[in-house]
DNA sequence: GATTTGTTTGTTTTTACAACAAACCTTCAC
DNA sequence: GTGAAGGTTTGTTGTAAAAACAAACAAATC
């Protein structure tokens, strides 16, 4: 009920090694997830046996990903000997493209983030090239032993290390990961923005969502992105592609045109564009002289036709996240974006549309808003590279 | 980028059984998708050694799961020796409850049905619950490694062996899976009708379903329900209720009402019970005095109303699979139930909806009817069954 | 004689198990 | 109050067992 099993391609069979990097991963996330930590008490969550636990953990200092902290508490007998994470070292190169502005940012381990650089991002793409390039470049300096993340508002192809398409500024086949590769050559892992904030969630999100196996986070920015974590990871379907579900059909005649050119996506009726375009309708003009966080700042004070625009689209935003709630029975759907930042009044619209459920009695999935304070993609971004790293760690 | 981690449970750790689990359930498949195959090609093409394979074969050998049968053609060397599943040995009881008909059957492990009963499915729950139970009894006779897979067109709890609700006779928490496995000291697995068609393709499908790992069952019948295999495997979302997309949201005033009582669920507009009201409408009447078969065969000489409701139908159909297709991007998208009769009548309608994608690169979803010849609601409820004993071979 | 298949024998990796030493707490006699 | 004895907990060490790997070998065939 649990293994992959299937056929046809080489499907990963058991070697000795696999025993240990399952183990491995098993340790370093408990070390992760409850540090601080001794072996003895891994053990016995895991039932592994102590010594072999402390075998783990010997590999996995010798590979500079855990360290010890002085001991703790005696329960009657000997000291336990804390470990945690090693902090402290520049480990995570994380790229976060968004239309506005774009961010190059290192982090160690536990994705503390110890320098960081912020600078607008430019319909220029050259521009775009030399700028990330510089400070990659800059912050790499002599350490091979970094890896870079990349998260970009747009289709990744993530094999290839490219993007596909990124419909704000209809940027194609941006070779960015490519480049920095080559020129650094440094291991890139590249996603569109909406997984890279799923995963952000499932890292430095609450507990709470630490500990989902399956939730989806909605994204709602200039477009709608869904990434949905299905037992602890990215769902990213066959081509890679997944996760698209902002350009799923909730109804005709939306506000405005999707990135994608129709009108009937859940992105067209339910994204930052919709709003401002609403609230552009209720004030009479076809066009939108303020931006969505002015509209928010507005609404949070009183004003009635910024609250209608944003009453209006949570009643859409509602209809779309019931789709995935009843499709996909998540144990929570994290909605994220600016829009949380209103999320007093919107809340109601949303989770009204939400309830819809075939029987009360399934299980109701829980619709929240981010917690995430720092920038979610940001984080995405170097979550990106940490959950590759702690899934086959080195 | 392929192993399942996460803590806070008891997260399967891997001890030296697991390691030849897996590679048994590797083998195992192998033997049954490309059967007849040698022990020697089987360590080729896994790059097991071949005394592994042996070994590994020796075990499921004593444990009944595979044969030899006789030996191939030689390439210049010593000729192989082929092996198979084991045949002509009855393992599985299916029990595959429909609105119109239920049906018990037995079956060996290769899915070869032995013996079948049909009979017309009642409302009087106390009659069915004697009919099945009888029924398998007489089946099982004293055989005690026999497994019981009930598929039902409704909510089913996995974890209980009972259902939660059959929307067609409104029927809940009915506990057939418990009481099977009461009386005769079989396990029981249940699930609703959909996701075991999903298994069933998977299982009995064309080479080229067999061989996917993701795809999309949906299944066209009183209501719409959706499979959803995700790497080989049903995903069931938190609560087991996942694939309910038969009722996510595509349009206000359905020709009919949902069975959850709304009108604006995807089953209200494309299910057969909205074909058939469809084209009673067209006829003036309110009622329809023909059933989906009927319909359909009208259809299919030249009956210009039944072509209408069927057609109609088919561009709802189109919008829910496109939602689909767009947000798991799966591999293949496979439609089942009786509509598929009609495929060259609908499926230019469907696909015309369902091409809606984001960039045309993205590679195209395949849509494709069923090609399941024999009921496959029955090979579902034996597929449940069969997926679990080969997920987790004994 | 070369080649392919399947088996046998020994090696390696890794966990399980058990024994042990170190460090710490409790308590009880003096 | 103090210090020695006894019990607990932690982490390590050494050995056994499971299972894959590797190489050699026998059988069967071209």
């Amino acid at each position: 009920m649990k293994k992959i099993y299937l056929s046809g391609a080489n499907d990963k069979i058991a070697r000795h090694g696999t025993m240990r990097d399952i183990n491995r991963q098993i340790v370093l996330n408990y070390i992760r997830v409850r540090s601080p930590i001794s072996r003895a008490e891994i053990a016995r969550e895991t039932s592994l046996q102590r010594s072999t636990v402390s075998a783990i953990v010997d590999d996995l200092a010798v590979g500079g990903l855990v360290e010890e902290i002085g001991t703790g508490d005696s329960t009657g007998g000997r000291k336990p000997t804390l470990l945690r994470l090693r902090s402290g070292t520049p480990t995570v190169i994380g790229v976060d493209v968004t239309p506005r502005v774009t961010t190059v940012a290192v982090a160690d381990l536990t994705g503390n983030i110890m320098q960081k650089e912020v600078f607008p991002t430019s319909p220029d793409i050259g521009f775009m090239n030399e700028q990330i390039l510089s400070k990659v470049k800059q912050f790499a300096g002599q350490d091979s032993n970094l890896e870079v993340g990349i998260s970009i508002p747009g289709i990744a192809d993530q094999l290839a290390g490219r993007m596909v398409y990124i419909p704000y500024f209809q940027w194609t086949d941006w070779d960015i990961g490519q480049r920095i590769k080559a020129e650094t050559g440094l291991p890139v892992i590249i996603d569109n923005d909406a997984n890279s904030v799923a995963l952000a969630e499932l890292w430095f999100g609450p507990t709470e969502i630490k500990k989902t196996r399956n939730f989806i986070v909605v994204l709602v920015a200039e477009g709608i992105g869904t990434g949905i974590i299905v037992d602890g990871q990215v769902y990213r379907g066959e081509s890679g592609a997944a996760g698209e579900f902002g350009h799923m059909f909730v109804g005709e005649n939306a506000p405005v045109k999707c990135s994608c050119g129709r009108r009937d996506c859940w992105e067209a009726h339910a994204s930052e564009k919709a709003i401002t375009h609403r609230y552009g309708l209720h004030n009479g003009s076809s066009n939108s002289f303020f931006d969505i966080d002015q509209i928010i700042s507005l609404a949070q004070n009183g004003e009635k036709r910024a609250i209608r625009a944003l009453k209006e689209t949570a009643h859409y935003l509602g209809i779309g996240i019931s789709n995935l709630s009843i499709g996909f029975s998540p144990q929570t759907i994290v909605v994220s974006g600016n829009i949380v930042r209103a999320w007093d009044l919107i809340s109601e619209d949303i989770n009204e549309l939400a309830s819809r459920s075939i029987r009360k009695e399934i299980s109701v999935t829980r619709i929240r808003p981010s917690e995430l304070a720092d920038s979610p993609t940001t984080m995405g971004a170097i979550s990106l590279v940490l959950s590759r790293k702690f899934a086959s760690a080195t």
